[in-house]
RNA sequence: AGGCGGUUAGCUCAGUCGGCAAGAGCGCUUCCCUUACAAGGAAGAGGUCGUGGGUUCGAUUCCCUCACCGCCUACCA
C-alpha cells in the first residue's frame, strides 16, 4: 500500500468479482427474517444513465444495511423486454441492412430480437454491477422469461373469465409510426404552437356555419357539426343539413350540452374516428363514422382526392384550396397540447380501432383501501395524494399493441365468425364452439406494462407455488422514479391483490429527478445527461454514488452539477490515507495483533481524546441508523462525513501524533482506539460506498479480528454505550483555544508550525497538565505560567490576549500592524455588539421572560453572557493593543 | 384550468415539529509540498433565508397574498 492517493479502478473490479463469487448476494436460506426489493426492471435497450444510478444506489444503499443488520436481505434484479423500444431498435439495426421486419416475416424477425437481446439486453446489468449493485443474480429475471410468459397467459385469461378483459372498438391513441395502439399512460402532451382554422361549412340552403379546429385535414372524417342547445346563435340551425366540402357529404347539426359556447365559434366539426371526444358525441347521437387515415398516419380512400397523403401535406393542401374556395374566415395563432409517442415521439393519432382493454375500476378498489389505510406508504407522502388521484379516475387500460416482440395475446378466433374467441393459455387445436380446425391466434401482442405489473410475484414464479413465494412476497421497499407511478406502481398493487391477495409491498419511496442546469430530465435523447459510467471509469463507483446521494435529500428533484462527484472522490482519497496512517502507525509500533477488548474493561481509565471520539461515535451510530430508517440518506452520507473527516481526520488521529514511539498508552489504548472507530466507521460507509471499505476492510484484517471475511457480511454497528458526555465540552473548550492560537499565528505571520513560547494567566483549561500537552501539541506552542500583573510587563512587538478570565501572550514576527489589527477587532465588536443588543431586548422584555420556555430564557441568558464576554474580551485587547492598561 | 414541488452564500444543495451568532461541498482570499492525505493542511471572506401581509414574546421555519422557475394531471375542438 504505498500509493498516496485512492486508486479505485482495480479495487472496485476485484472486490465485485470476489463478491460473486463468494456469493455474498445469493440468498440460498429461508430462515430468518426477509427483507426483499424488487428492482424497478431496466429496459433491455437501456444504457446506464444517472437517473437508475441514484435509484439503484438507493436500493442498494438499503439493501446492504438490512443484510448488515441480519436480515435476510433479497435484491431481486432483471431486466424488461420493452416491447416498442426493444422493436424500434432491432428494426432501425434491420434497416441498415436493407431489411424490415415485415421482409422478414413474424418467426424471423422474432429470432432477430431474441439475437439482439442475447448480445445486448444484459448490457446494462453489466453496468449495474459496476455501480455496486448487490442483487442476487441467481435470480435474474426478465419479463420474457418461460415462467413469465405464463404468469401473463394466466393473468390474461383469469381476467377474461372474471369479465375485466375484454375486446371493443373503440378511441385509442394510435402511433402511426410504431403503427400501434398505446395507452393513455403513454403518450406525452407537450405545448406546441399551431393554428386554429375557422372554417366555413356550406348550410344546406343558405348561409355558412363557421367551425374551429387545428386539424383541418380531419374534416373529411366529419359527420356531423355540434352546437350547445342554448345558444342562441345556432338555435335555427339545429336540425339542418351541411354540404361538407371535398367529400360531398350531407352531415347533420346537431345539439349536444358539452359543446362549449365559448370557445370558437361555439360551433365544432365532429369527427367520430379521430376525436376521443366527438367519439362520445357520436355515440349519443348515433352519428357515423368515418376513417379518413391508415394506420401510417396517410389518408385513405375516404379521403376521395387527398387519398395517399401524409396527414400534415394534407392538411397544408386542404387549406389551401379551402382558401381558393374562400371557406376559410380566418387563421389564429394557437398553442395546444399534442400528445407524442413516448417511444419515438410521433405525434399521435386518435384512431378508431378494435382493441383489447382491462376494466380497471374494480381492480382499483383495494389498491385505494390500502394507502388509505396506511398499510402501504410513500414516502414522501405527497405522492399519495397523486396515487390516489389516478386511481380515482382510472380509465379502461387498452393493452394489445400491434407490433411483434411480447406475449402473444392468448386469444384464438374461429374462422367461423359466430364463434366466440378461444382464450385459454394452451395452445387450442380445435374451436370448441363448432370443432372446426381453421383457428388462428390473434396477431397482437400485450403492453409490456401487462407483464411489468406482476413483477414482485412473476420473479418468485407464480403462478407456481414456490418456496421464494412464500418467503418473500410481499417485498418490503419498492425505490423507483416519479414517472412511472401510474404506469408500473399503481398497477403493481392492483395486480398484487388481485392474484395474490395481498400488497406487493408495504413501502414505496419515490427518489427524485435528475435534472440538468434548465430544469430539464436528463435524458440521452436531449444530449443533456451525465454519463455515469464516464464517472465510474474516472473516479469509481464510490465517488458517483456518494456524491449523488449527499446531493439528493428526501425524494427532492436535483439540478446535478458538473463535477458533483468530486465530493465524493475526495472523501474516498480521505479514508485511504487515513487508513494508510493507522497502517504506519502500528507497523511502526510493532503492533500486530490490536485488541479493543482491554480498552473496553478500561474505558474510564481513558483519556479525555479517546473517551470524546468513542462518545462521539456512539451519538453518530445513533443518528445514522435514524437517518436510514426515515430514507433520510444524504443526512446519513453527511453525518459520517462530518464525523470522519472533521472530528475523526482533523482531531482525534492529529492527537494521536503527541505520543513518542511505543509510548505505553499509545500502544495499548491510542492505537486500538484508532482502529475501534475506524472499523465501525468503515461498516457505517459499506452501504454507500462499498468498494473502498470492502477494501480497507482486508487490509484492517493484518491487524483486528473481524467478525466476517466480507465487509459486506458483517455485522452493522450498535453504539457501545460509550457516554462520557463531560468531555464533548472539554474538547470544545481544547479545539476553540487551539483555534485562537492558530489565528493569532496566522495574523501576525508566525508560521502555524513554528514552536513558540506563550505566556499565560489564568487559563483555567491550561491547568490541567492533560489538557494543556494536548493544546501546546495542537497549536505548537510552549506555555509558561506567570502571574497576573506581569501583563503590564509585556514588550512591544508582543501580542496580548484575553482568554477566560485570563490571557495568553506570544512575540511576533516583525513589527505588528496595529491600525490593521485595531480595525480588525473594532469590527468584529460591532457586529457582536448588534447581536448582542437583540439579545438584550429580548430579556429585558417581560413578554419574552412570562412567554418564554424555561430552557429558552436560560439559553438566551447564557447566550447574553458569551457575547457580554466576548466584546469584554475584544474591548481588553483593543487597550492592550494601544498599551494603555 | 387544477394539483404538487422549488425560491437560503458566486454555483449545487442541506436545515428549521417556531427560539443559532443560519450550515455543507465546490468556488474565492491569505499562508503552508509539516514524516496519512496538495483529491491535502491552517486561517478567512461571503447570506437582512423570493415579495407583501398576518399569527406569535419570538418567523428563514406556521398561515394568507403575489412573483418567478419546474413538474404532473385535465375531452375545451
Amino acid at each position: 500500500m504505498e500509493k498516496d492517493r485512492y486508486h479505485p479502478k482495480e479495487i472496485e473490479q476485484y472486490w465485485y468479482q470476489k463478491w460473486e463469487e463468494s456469493g455474498c448476494f445469493r440468498v440460498d436460506r429461508y430462515d430468518g427474517e426477509p427483507y426483499v426489493i424488487v428492482i424497478p426492471p431496466p429496459n433491455i435497450t437501456g444504457y446506464l444513465h444517472i437517473g437508475h444510478a441514484l435509484n439503484n444506489t438507493i436500493q442498494d444503499i438499503l439493501i446492504r444495511w438490512k443484510r448488515m443488520q441480519g436480515f435476510n436481505a433479497l435484491w431481486v434484479p432483471g431486466t424488461d423486454h420493452a416491447g416498442i423500444a426493444t422493436q424500434n431498435v432491432v428494426e432501425k439495426e434491420l434497416m441498415k441492412k436493407g431489411l424490415s421486419r415485415e421482409s422478414l416475416g413474424r418467426e424471423k424477425f422474432l429470432k432477430e430480437v431474441w439475437s439482439w437481446r442475447e448480445k445486448y439486453g444484459n448490457r446494462i446489468i453489466e453496468q449495474l454491477k459496476r455501480l455496486g449493485a448487490s442483487c442476487d443474480w441467481s435470480r435474474l429475471r426478465f419479463t420474457m422469461d418461460e415462467n413469465f410468459s405464463r404468469a401473463v397467459q394466466t393473468v390474461f385469461v383469469s381476467l377474461y373469465e372474471k369479465g375485466f378483459i375484454y375486446r371493443g372498438t373503440r378511441i385509442i391513441n394510435w402511433c402511426p409510426r410504431c403503427t400501434t395502439a398505446l395507452s393513455d399512460e403513454e403518450v406525452e402532451y407537450r405545448e406546441e404552437d399551431g393554428y386554429l382554422y375557422y372554417l366555413r361549412y356550406p348550410v344546406e340552403g343558405n348561409g355558412f356555419v363557421v367551425v374551429a379546429t387545428t386539424r383541418p385535414e380531419t374534416m373529411l372524417g366529419d359527420t356531423a357539426v355540434a352546437v350547445h342547445p342554448e345558444d342562441t346563435r345556432y338555435k335555427g340551425l339545429i336540425g339542418k343539413m351541411v354540404n361538407l366540402p371535398f367529400v360531398d357529404r350531407l352531415i347533420p347539426i346537431i345539439a349536444d350540452e358539452n359543446v362549449e359556447r365559448e370557445f370558437g365559434t361555439g360551433a365544432v366539426k365532429v369527427t367520430p374516428s379521430h376525436d376521443p371526444q366527438d367519439y362520445n358525441i357520436a355515440r349519443r347521437h348515433n352519428l357515423q363514422f368515418i376513417t379518413v387515415m391508415d394506420t401510417t398516419g396517410k389518408m385513405n380512400e375516404n379521403a376521395v382526392d387527398f387519398a395517399g397523403l401524409d396527414r400534415f401535406s394534407c392538411r397544408e393542401k386542404i387549406l389551401q384550396q379551402l382558401q381558393e374556395k374562400n371557406l376559410v374566415e380566418k387563421i389564429e395563432p394557437y398553442t395546444h397540447r399534442v400528445g407524442h409517442c413516448y417511444r419515438c415521439d410521433t405525434v399521435i393519432e386518435p384512431y378508431i380501432s378494435r382493441q383489447w382493454f382491462v376494466k380497471m375500476k374494480d381492480l382499483s378498489i383495494p389498491a385505494i383501501k390500502v394507502v388509505v389505510d396506511g398499510d402501504l406508504k410513500f414516502y414522501p407522502e405527497r405522492w399519495t395524494k397523486v396515487y390516489l388521484q389516478w386511481l380515482d379516475n382510472i380509465q379502461d387500460w387498452c393493452i394489445s399493441r400491434q407490433i411483434w416482440w411480447g406475449h402473444r395475446i392468448p386469444v384464438w378466433y374461429c374462422a367461423n365468425e359466430k364463434c366466440p374467441p378461444i382464450v385459454s393459455i394452451e395452445i387450442p387445436v380445435v374451436c370448441p364452439c363448432c370443432g372446426c380446425d381453421k383457428i388462428v391466434q390473434d396477431p397482437d401482442v400485450l403492453d409490456t406494462w401487462f407483464s411489468s405489473w406482476l413483477w414482485p410475484f412473476a420473479v418468485f414464479g407464480w403462478p407456481e407455488k414456490t418456496k421464494d413465494l412464500e418467503i418473500f412476497y410481499p417485498t418490503d421497499t419498492l425505490v423507483t422514479a416519479q414517472e412511472i407511478l401510474f404506469f408500473w406502481v399503481a398497477r403493481m398493487v392492483m395486480a398484487g391483490f388481485e392474484f395474490m391477495g395481498e400488497k406487493p409491498f408495504s413501502s414505496v419511496y419515490i427518489n427524485g429527478t435528475v435534472r440538468d442546469e434548465t430544469g430539464r430530465k436528463m435524458s440521452k435523447s436531449l444530449g443533456n445527461a451525465i454519463d455515469p459510467v464516464e464517472i465510474i471509469d474516472e473516479s469509481g463507483a464510490d465517488s458517483l454514488r456518494f456524491g449523488l446521494i449527499s446531493l439528493t435529500s428526501f425524494g427532492q428533484d436535483v439540478f446535478l452539477p458538473d463535477k458533483f462527484y468530486y465530493k465524493g472522490r475526495n472523501f474516498l482519497n480521505k479514508i485511504w490515507n487515513s487508513f494508510r496512517y493507522l497502517e504506519i502507525l502500528a507497523e511502526k509500533n510493532q503492533v500486530n495483533k490490536i485488541s479493543f477488548a482491554s480498552v473496553i474493561e478500561n474505558a474510564k481509565g481513558l483519556h479525555l481524546q479517546e473517551k470524546w471520539i468513542l462518545t462521539l461515535l456512539d451519538q453518530n451510530i445513533r443518528h445514522i441508523c435514524e437517518c436510514l430508517e426515515n430514507f433520510k440518506f444524504n443526512e446519513a452520507s453527511d453525518c459520517i462525513y462530518e464525523f470522519f473527516w472533521h472530528q475523526y481526520c482533523d482531531w482525534y488521529i492529529e492527537m494521536s501524533k503527541m505520543y513518542s514511539e511505543k509510548d505505553q498508552y499509545l500502544v495499548s489504548c491510542v492505537i486500538p482506539s484508532l482502529f475501534y472507530v475506524m472499523e465501525k466507521v468503515l461498516k457505517l460507509l459499506h452501504p454507500f460506498v462499498p468498494f473502498i471499505t470492502e477494501e480497507l476492510w482486508h487490509h484492517l484484517q493484518r491487524f483486528v479480528d473481524v467478525d466476517a471475511d466480507f465487509i459486506t457480511k458483517s455485522s452493522w454497528p450498535r453504539p457501545y454505550g460509550f457516554n462520557f458526555e463531560e468531555t464533548l465540552e472539554n474538547m470544545e473548550e481544547i479545539k476553540n483555544i487551539v483555534i485562537e492560537i492558530r489565528d493569532v499565528k496566522t495574523g501576525f505571520r508566525i508560521p502555524v508550525n513554528q514552536n513558540v513560547d506563550v505566556d499565560y494567566y489564568g487559563i483555567l483549561l491550561l491547568s490541567n497538565d492533560e489538557y494543556r500537552k494536548i493544546v501546546e501539541f495542537l497549536a505548537k506552542v510552549k506555555f509558561n505560567s506567570k502571574e497576573k500583573n506581569s501583563i503590564k510587563n509585556i514588550p512591544d512587538g508582543e501580542i496580548v490576549k484575553i482568554w477566560g478570565n485570563g490571557w495568553f501572550s506570544m512575540k511576533t514576527e516583525g513589527v505588528i500592524d496595529f491600525e490593521a489589527e485595531k480595525k480588525k477587532l473594532i469590527g468584529e465588536r460591532d457586529k457582536i455588539m448588534k447581536i448582542f443588543e437583540g439579545v438584550e431586548n429580548k430579556l429585558s422584555s417581560d413578554k419574552f421572560l412570562t412567554h418564554a420556555p424555561e430552557d429558552v430564557i436560560e439559553k438566551t441568558k447564557k447566550l447574553r453572557d458569551e457575547l457580554k464576554y466576548e466584546i469584554e474580551k475584544i474591548e481588553k485587547n483593543l487597550k492592550l493593543l494601544t498599551r494603555e492598561q
